[in-house]
DNA sequence: TTGTAGGCGTTATCAG
DNA sequence: CTGATAACGCCTACAA
């Protein structure tokens, strides 16, 4: 259990050898023994050796003219609401995750929709060598300064700006097929409540709300969307109003709408699922513990964060990579929408 | 504009000058003549220079100490039922609003309880100032490492060891104000679920169940007390435990337990409030919406953050502050605990 | 296949 | 008050 740090140095010492070849065979670059390869690779396994990314990137500033830090940021969106979703939380972790195994660190910042100074004083100080958007928005602040300032930056979501990197979950079709399975069982008149259309995912799920209807020829009632629903109270009197147009199921685009509408569903007498049916685009594990449990769609974020990560690492190491669409979702079919 | 990085060199050459100097105009360290500073300073007014942090990183790491990075850490716990807990989140926010406001901005690295290396990256590489250690253990692997390498930092929660900077809300005091509620309403026999008792919180929280039992009297049943459940399996046998056990309330530690033990209540047939009463050490939405919604201890998570991330700056400011103990809950009250 | 030497940009030490 | 110089840990021509 040494506190001290091991260099290169001190493995060559140790090993009677010169540095440059420590350094050869760490990196796997240039002509080397496999004998004394083998002999480095198992002292470093044993002493915990760890690189010091400072001095990498230091003496790599010669070569590629670049500076380098070794540090990726993320920008989380500040509005009250994303406080409570879990996604952010898991996103980060797999993020974390992979960022660790290539040597990166990780800066987190946030942003509201329109100030950026967090973002702003990170990026100007040559503090991260790229940066991850957790949030896509129809009108993108943090995504224009970075295209504008030449930092490469992926953004998870979908978005409708050109040249950039983007790693996204299929919400699309994850969104349609679980409209469908309502359908399928014979709902006709679906109500819709969802966030500001301002964030793309708002508007494909919206989307994707409408088109799972027309594939069965059916037409959704315009009157029973809820949109830019962004505070409880807004949400009361969207709920209220449903309650008062004979609907046979609610869509939640969020878990976070659902604790609401099952209280007021519940306080008008209105019985789950026997009455009306509910269900919500994105899970959580208050669905899963709710009376009754609520059919939702579940995501692998952490797995999303991963593949971000890594996208945008390859990336910055002068990589083409493109954007890509993640299959991995699963309908959590749950007591809400029973029929008997 | 040219696209090239000038170096302090550059500046040296061009004014004619050593580095020395220039280094010392720009930081303003050491002494020197106001004529040769203004002049310096003027030129890099004049060709926008920018310092080269990694440089000046790497630089510091010998006379480790006195270098300025203006990063602080925040090391989350990386187990999976952290991830659910909306408490992390909003305590990066409070820390992440007082750091910008004195300039510093935020790494975010996991920790396992044993695996830190994630951490030893960033402190060895120098890219903080200091940490925030956001989950205390009884065993504190990160707090023995920072002391032993003397990094400044602040653990939110109470802690064992001495000479430790903690930051807490009042857990105690909360949980025996709860506890005494409860018993006041005629209670008399209650259960209660926590998490590992590695957690410095877990063992506060029961301390303070017995002492607020002590105080009117009575004597815990050391039968109905339920630790180290950290997964579903042991919740279930744990609840299944206490539904034959005729207790008349079920106290959890987190929010986090609270689903399970309603659905398995209602599983079993068994009435919140009337059969049984059901409250929680720590508040969330879950809580507000679930039915019944649950009474449970509310506390200001982003002030915790802000007062956290303020100490811990100015403690790095080399200003002499000590730890202290937040007074900021609230029980709310909810249907859960109601007697008729 | 391995070693030597010099440099990446900055700061601190020690002379002038 | 100022200037050489030696680090910080790593990388890579260029030699051997």
């Amino acid at each position: 259990m040494s506190g001290k740090k091991i260099t290169i140095s001190d493995i060559a010492n140790a090993l009677g050898i010169s540095k440059t070849t420590v350094s050869r065979a760490i990196s796997g670059k240039g002509r080397i023994g496999s004998g004394t390869k083998d002999k480095v690779m198992d002292y470093v396994e044993k002493n915990n050796y760890e690189p010091n990314m400072t001095a990498k990137a230091l003496a790599g500033q010669r070569h590629s003219g670049k500076q380098r830090t070794y540090n990726l940021a993320v920008v989380w969106p500040d509005d009250y609401s994303a406080m409570e979703i879990p996604f952010f939380q898991k996103l980060i972790v797999g993020i974390a995750e992979i960022a660790a195994n290539y040597g990166y660190d990780i800066m987190l910042t946030m942003a509201a929709d329109d100030n950026i100074t967090g973002l702003k004083r990170i990026v100007e100080n040559h503090k991260v060598d790229g940066a991850i958007l957790t949030r896509t928005l129809v009108d993108d602040v943090p995504a224009v300064y970075l295209k504008e300032r030449g930092v490469p930056f992926v953004v998870v979501g979908s978005t409708n700006y050109q040249d950039v990197l983007w790693i996204d979950n299929d919400n699309y079709d994850a969104c349609v097929e679980l409209v469908e399975f309502l359908l399928g069982k014979g709902l006709k008149r679906l109500a819709l409540i969802g966030g500001s259309k301002n964030h793309i995912i708002t508007r494909t799920r919206f989307k994707a709300f409408r088109d799972a209807h027309e594939k069965l020829g059916l037409k959704i009632d315009e009157g029973a969307v809820y949109l830019d629903i962004e505070n409880t109270s807004k949400l009361d009197d969207a709920i209220k109003d449903i309650l008062n147009k004979d609907v046979d199921g609610i869509v939640c685009m969020d878990d976070g709408f659902v604790g609401e509408v099952l209280t007021k569903c519940a306080e008008a007498g209105v019985r789950i699922p026997e009455d009306i049916k509910i269900a919500s685009f994105y899970d959580s594990t208050f669905l899963e513990n709710s009376r009754p449990p609520v059919t939702a769609l579940r995501f692998n974020d952490r797995n999303l964060g991963a593949v971000t990560a890594s996208s945008l690492i390859r990336s910055i190491e002068g990589e083409k990579v493109s954007g890509q669409m993640l299959k991995n979702h699963e309908i959590m079919i749950r007591k809400s929408t029973e029929t008997e």
